[in-house]
DNA sequence: GATAAATCGCGAATAATTTCTCTATTGGAG
DNA sequence: CTCCAATAGAGAAATTATTCGCGATTTATC
């Protein structure tokens, strides 16, 4: 009887954090409730397809089976089959996909094709490896860097002088950035982070691997390398003996 | 009636490359034959658990409910305590996790506590930025850097001499290296990585936008930015609107 | 032209992951 | 000491993602 209670107030809790106050970390969410659904995992292969693409073409291809795009990636066709559709690019039987409408169109579908524009904090050695970074082909161009720290103010990195973080939340509203990209350090991460949501980012991309506190409508996308890392260590450190070739799920005794 | 045969063709297509010549990427994988097969979504929300408890443990706490982690994480309850399982620590109702030991087995499964050796390859300002990273925590050492770059060899980056890449394989194969980490362009990506494999490498950590076609008992875990940029600027360009607020999945009536 | 080989595309089946439901503990309040 | 609220844990169900099977289409070859 009271037992009844009790899943519903879990239930609530559940549903009040994803409605209320959820920050939307995609890493999270598998559907969304974009026009169509993207399936993230195929968001995140497209980038792959298309580095590939550029490979293609830069060697005067025109045109590319999915078999071949499987097997350089080590994919099943199948899955590039259905992860180019989201493109609607079709392709020729016994042919294959036209390379440069492909690239258009994922490019496309990416937003890599209009620039977004965003701001950097955090001009440490990762801050300053981004800020060296060309984006360009990614749709993505950093305008503005900041840090808290008075003797990097007024440095100049990669092109871009170093601003101070006072400036930060006018910079993003007056020229209406909507992306902010997190490189401070975690301790910092959350009160910078509100700084941005001040100013009217839509998104962060959080180098840091602190975990925001962001209302619903401001993405946040993880990008610190714990999540990639943990998967080799794991591996390298529990599995390390199934890394040989071809040995069976059990050893048998 | 050849139809039959072409989708067998198809068929073996796909297991042969999956048999004879996959590097295993993990992004693709999703269960691997290792001891117990480990979701590797939960994988890589670990350290997002590891990196909260600690916190908590900063303020002086000792237990901490899976209600608490969901609730900052914004996750489900049930896929924390699910993610929690995987290291065998059990909670007490009412109560929750013994923090301790949690961040102690946790560190454990993902293999942090030992000390894993690396090269890095490529001084770029990626690879300066890893080089300043402080890695003990993720239980990783990066013990040589290298490059190709003649005036960059013999330079001292964040306290390591950089090495010319000729030394690069006799240095793995000499010290046992199991684990080389690449920040060389993509255009090198792929002799690198070879011979990378070439001194044993077990796994590499690829930062490049390169497909890298190695043999099977590579474990080769993909870290450019590009995946996670594709998220964030896709949601971006076509889907802002549906960034607005308390757009519920389905609404109920 | 007819035939064969390669490949796309769709819908179904399978597998993996997440979420839900229910039960059992536990500590605290009355 | 009994009841209540919070929580873990285990299994079922739902959702999501991947893989398979088949038919259709296109090009090249004989």
């Amino acid at each position: 009887m009271s037992a009844k209670r009790e899943k519903i107030l879990e239930s609530k809790a559940r549903k009040s954090q994803e409605e209320l106050m959820g920050a939307v970390t995609l890493e999270n969410i598998t559907s969304d409730p974009r026009s169509q659904t993207v399936p993230t995992p195929s968001l995140r292969r497209l980038p792959l397809y298309l580095r590939l693409l550029r490979d293609y073409q830069a060697q005067g291809r025109t045109v590319v089976s999915c078999t071949q795009l499987a097997s350089d990636l080590r994919f099943d066709p199948t899955q590039v089959r259905k992860d180019l559709a989201l493109t609607k690019v079709g392709g020729r039987p016994k042919v294959g996909y036209p390379i440069a409408e492909l690239i258009a169109a994922i490019e496309d579908f990416l937003g890599w094709r209009r620039t977004i524009e965003a701001v950097l904090v955090g001009v440490g050695s990762l801050g300053t490896a981004l800020l060296g970074y060309n984006f360009s082909l990614y749709g993505l161009s950093i305008v503005g860097a900041f840090d808290s720290a008075p003797d990097k103010v007024g440095q100049v990195v990669h092109g871009r002088e170093i601003m101070p973080i006072g400036y930060l939340t006018n910079f993003i509203r007056q020229r209406g950035i909507p992306m902010g990209i997190l490189t401070v350090p975690a301790s910092a991460a959350q009160s910078v982070a509100e700084m941005m949501v001040a100013g009217g980012v839509k998104a962060i991309w959080n180098f840091t691997s602190a975990a925001l506190q962001l209302p619903d409508h401001v993405l946040v996308e993880r990008a610190d390398f714990s999540a990639s890392l943990a998967v080799l260590t794991r591996a390298l450190a529990h599995g390390a003996r199934s890394l040989a070739p071809t040995i069976p799920k059990k050893e048998v005794t």
